[in-house]
DNA sequence: GGCAACAGCCTAAACCCTTTAGGAAGCCGG
DNA sequence: CCGGCTTCCTAAAGGGTTTAGGCTGTTGCC
């Protein structure tokens, strides 16, 4: 017997790469199995269940993220952090769309406490330093940051953007400077 | 034989109503057959196939979508009208989380393009009167509304802000102030 | 070095969902 | 009233998930 050299690591990652390529939703223990040479229930023994692979596919899109946006916050402030996020999310969904739509999976709370969700809730509010806000004030932008970011990408991804002018990269690029715009004028509570 | 009665609108319907319960990933032939008590290919009379049935629960979400957002629309302006779709879009959500899902599937251009996904386009863009903004940023602000809307609503969805205060209705409203505020106020293009 | 224990892989098998083929029975129009 | 269409059925194949249990390299300890 050959031995395939299968471990949780090289499926994960074998994983993470299948998504982009074939869509994540498409990462199945049988063809995982195929590309590693192996018959499917052999995968069980280093992965408990087809869940379980795609939340470690999920968490390891999560931290690449992670490490790609810290890298491109480095020395950045105001919006040109806001952008360089922004930016790098949207990079990365482009480049891998799969591993994106994995790291847009929700997982149990125990699970992404774990995972780098936090470092990213970290680097938005860091990015909200540059800008004159109350605390409570902070979580709603994160709040909008994540929202608008993340909702912009998808549609984009999904081709909402494709068959219409001007082109998804122009509004992309006015939508961070309303962004910026906004945040630099955030409106007052209203006093009803 | 008894003959269930089964008709296609009869199955959409149901379809959907399972997509609230269960989940929209959820909703299978051979589940909405049990419903009916008819066995699994006797609905392959009825529907082409999975893709078939579940892009037409889409096309009834989208449609009762449209329908309600025309009704909150009417008679309102500005950030009135805002406000209305922005809610609508939210609690169209959370009363049929099933649905809404189904409605946020991309559609084949050909698809989207009979169904109700121009009128929920034209209806933003209506929005868009009351505030003063060139044809180019109308578009962009109706990418912006949309991403941001969908963004947060998925992430509110996905439980994202059940664990942290503010709660998110707080954040919701001031992200439509927010909104608001960037669409009186909306930035010159930068000429660099 | 020898061998026991373990790890990695396999076959078998059950269960579920999808889809096609082909048949029987109800219903309707001429 | 009866031929044909519609509705539903059984049979069957194909693919994914998962568990049980077996075989065999490999490792590490005496």
């Amino acid at each position: 017997m050959v031995r395939a050299g299968v471990t949780p690591e090289r499926l994960v990652l074998a994983g993470a790469e299948l998504a982009d390529e074939i869509g994540f939703d498409a990462v199945t223990v049988s063809a995982l199995a195929r590309q590693f040479g192996v018959k499917v229930p052999s995968l069980y023994s280093h992965v408990r269940n087809s869940q379980d692979l795609k939340t470690r596919i999920t968490l390891l899109a999560l931290a690449e993220l992670a490490d790609r946006a810290a890298e491109a916050l480095a020395g950045r402030a105001g919006k040109d952090a806001l952008t360089a996020l922004g930016d790098t999310y949207r990079d990365y969904a482009r480049e891998h769309p799969g591993r994106y739509a994995a790291a847009r999976r929700r997982l149990d709370p125990q699970t992404a406490a774990a995972g780098a969700g936090p470092r990213h809730s970290r680097m938005t509010r860091a990015i909200l330093r540059g800008y004159d806000l109350g605390e409570t004030d902070q979580t709603h932008a994160v709040r909008l940051i994540g929202s608008t970011f993340h909702g912009y990408i998808s549609l984009e991804l999904a081709g909402a953007f494709d068959h219409s002018s001007p082109d998804a990269q122009r509004s992309w690029t006015r939508i961070m400077d309303g962004l910026d715009a906004l945040l630099r004028n955030w409106p007052a509570e209203e006093t009803a």
